[in-house]
DNA sequence: AATGCGGGGCC
DNA sequence: GGCCCAGCATT
């Protein structure tokens, strides 16, 4: 058997058994794989089924308002791939009439869906013969074919996808990709892989040489920015002011409360000293404030403190608004906002 | 070609 | 603490 027939074989045998492989419903495999893109599986599972159960159609999916869709999303992440969901639903609303594209060459036009998303839909609801590179599969033909070319290079991206087209079964495109993919989350993972149990270990490059710790190469160390977010936690208990965030900055259209931002840590009791704090209002009283709350993302650090301030300030800033507290469930708040403003009012 | 965009799990 | 996860859009 060849690379390709050894890992159908495997998959035969050893495949998870994921809601989204049971049905070739391009609305329902585009809604998984976006749902999936830098997310593992059991991440996204719960989001899934609650996204299908809301949005049975690609047609419901587009009757909602953005607010809805991301406050469904909260605490996925990449929240950006809410957003273009509802616009290529609607797109496909009106365009196409409510029907799913499954073709390579009219989905790779929609908001959200790239090459990899592209691939994945098309071979998996129509069978078309494309091959699909995912982090998984970068993994996968770097070790087995000994290849050391940085997989986030633009040389490396177009080497890796020549070879899976290259290695691609073209009488089963479907079941093809879905075994490599499968292949690399469930055996062939970043680390330890079990390669004692591999299928493929003796024509594996990575495998005879002893470099699977080194394979894929990846370059670029992203830089992480340190930023440091002061909320303005006002409320009498029944309402509270509440934020909307722009789309120029992390959590694009979402809600949070009233923010200064500074560029070091600063205590508290200085925090208040400062110009910017004058839209609070002229005396402000702090009740108390928390611990600071380091929120790691992939490109910032965020130091977050809560301040509970006693008064509602005179006048409201553009993006602020006040609700009521028992409305809070319904805004979609940045995860780690979120918890603790649960916990504040204890809901 | 490089950077921005979340949150969680694993080592 | 670092790395990775069914990547994509923007600059």
């Amino acid at each position: 058997m060849d690379f390709s027939a050894e890992l159908i074989s495997w998959y035969d045998d050893n495949k998870r058994d994921l809601p989204w492989r049971n049905t070739t419903d391009a609305y329902i495999i585009w809604l998984s794989e976006i749902i999936l893109q830098q997310t593992r599986v059991e991440q996204g599972m719960p989001y899934f089924y609650r996204f299908l159960e809301k949005y049975p159609t690609v047609t419901a999916f587009a009757a909602a308002h953005e607010d809805e869709i991301l406050r469904l999303w909260q605490g996925l992440g990449y929240y950006s791939r809410g957003r273009n969901m509802l616009k290529t639903a609607q797109l496909v609303q009106e365009k196409y009439n409510g029907v799913f594209p499954t073709r390579y060459d009219e989905l790779i036009k929609l908001k959200g869906i790239g090459e990899y998303t592209a691939a994945a839909i098309s071979s998996f609801a129509a069978n078309e013969v494309r091959a699909v590179v995912d982090g998984n599969v970068y993994r996968v033909l770097a070790r087995y074919f000994g290849v050391d070319e940085p997989i986030n290079s633009p040389k490396g991206k177009k080497m890796f996808q020549k070879i899976a087209d290259d290695v691609l079964d073209k009488a089963r495109p479907a079941m093809h990709n879905q075994a490599v993919m499968e292949f690399g989350a469930m055996l062939c993972k970043p680390k330890n892989p079990a390669c004692g149990i591999c299928p493929v270990r003796l024509d594996c490059t990575a495998f005879k040489t002893n470099a699977t710790t080194y394979l894929p190469v990846k370059t670029n160390k992203v830089k992480v920015r340190e930023r440091f977010f002061n909320y303005m936690l006002i409320s009498d208990g029944e309402k509270i002011l509440m934020n909307k965030r722009d789309e120029s900055d992390i959590w694009a259209n979402m809600y949070d409360l009233p923010l200064i931002e500074t560029t070091e840590l600063i205590e508290p009791a200085e925090l208040l000293k400062l110009p910017q704090m004058h839209i609070f209002g002229q005396n402000i009283v702090l009740k108390e404030n928390s611990a600071i709350i380091k929120h790691v993302l992939t490109h910032q650090n965020l130091y977050i403190r809560f301040l509970i301030l006693k008064d509602f300030p005179e006048k409201l800033q553009g993006n602020w608004f006040y609700t009521d507290v028992t409305n809070l469930k319904n805004l979609a708040l940045p995860q780690r906002i979120f918890i603790f403003i649960k916990y504040f009012f204890n809901f």
